[in-house]
DNA sequence: CGGTATCCACAAAGATACTG
DNA sequence: CAGTATCTTTGTGGATACCG
């Protein structure tokens, strides 16, 4: 990541939530609080690198929670936090108006 | 950009207002149509290049429309579309969610 | 199971110079 | 004024192999 100081707080939050990944993850949590597996499983197509850096870095923002459970087999399981789920309350728009329009964005051509 | 067919609605709209400068630029055209030098000067450092690249690229996405006055000197005008507005609308919690906790994020640490 | 550590490809963004 | 062209730098994400 980059710079700090924001012109608007919609740049702030887009820099919270942009990238690939993090919506998904967020959203996966959004339901329960999962597993490394089951998130893994969950988002599709991501690798364990990418989830675990996503995740690290939504824990760093306080929007994810981490819990150990000392155990064998290990077990850790990922949850949001307040922060984090006021957060998604306010993707819920977004997320409905990508929904609205998914056929139109899906339509659109790229290189 | 990458692959279409997207896991939920909100990937799809991360997907279209994500990067740098979309929303920035989303932002100061829901205010008022704006000129391309006006934009220049009101999104803060961002390139010509990228301003015009970006534009381009909501343009084809059907959210800005174009609006080519042939004088001299020459005069374009930048305006939302309807589709454009809705996504604003979209939008706004998550820029007053970023607004609210602007501090907080701006305190994370990065490298 | 839940990670780390490297290395690498490619795309996004910046700098600079120039044009109709 | 409103771009275009080109080059360089940076960042993001993927592949693979290995560890407690």
């Amino acid at each position: 990541m980059k710079k700090r100081e924001y012109n608007c707080g919609l740049d702030a939050a887009v820099d919270v939530v942009g990238g690939k990944w993090k919506a998904l993850i967020l959203w996966a949590l959004h339901a329960a609080p999962r597993r490394f597996g089951d998130l893994h499983r969950n988002v599709q197509g991501i690798s364990e690198k990418m989830l675990i850096q996503q995740l690290r870095e939504m824990e760093s923002y306080g929007l994810v929670h981490r819990e150990v459970y000392h155990q064998v087999p290990p077990k850790v399981e990922y949850s949001l936090t307040e922060f984090g789920v006021s957060l998604n309350t306010a993707l819920i728009p977004l997320g409905e108006w990508g929904e609205r329009h998914r056929a139109t964005i899906e339509a659109i051509p790229r290189d």
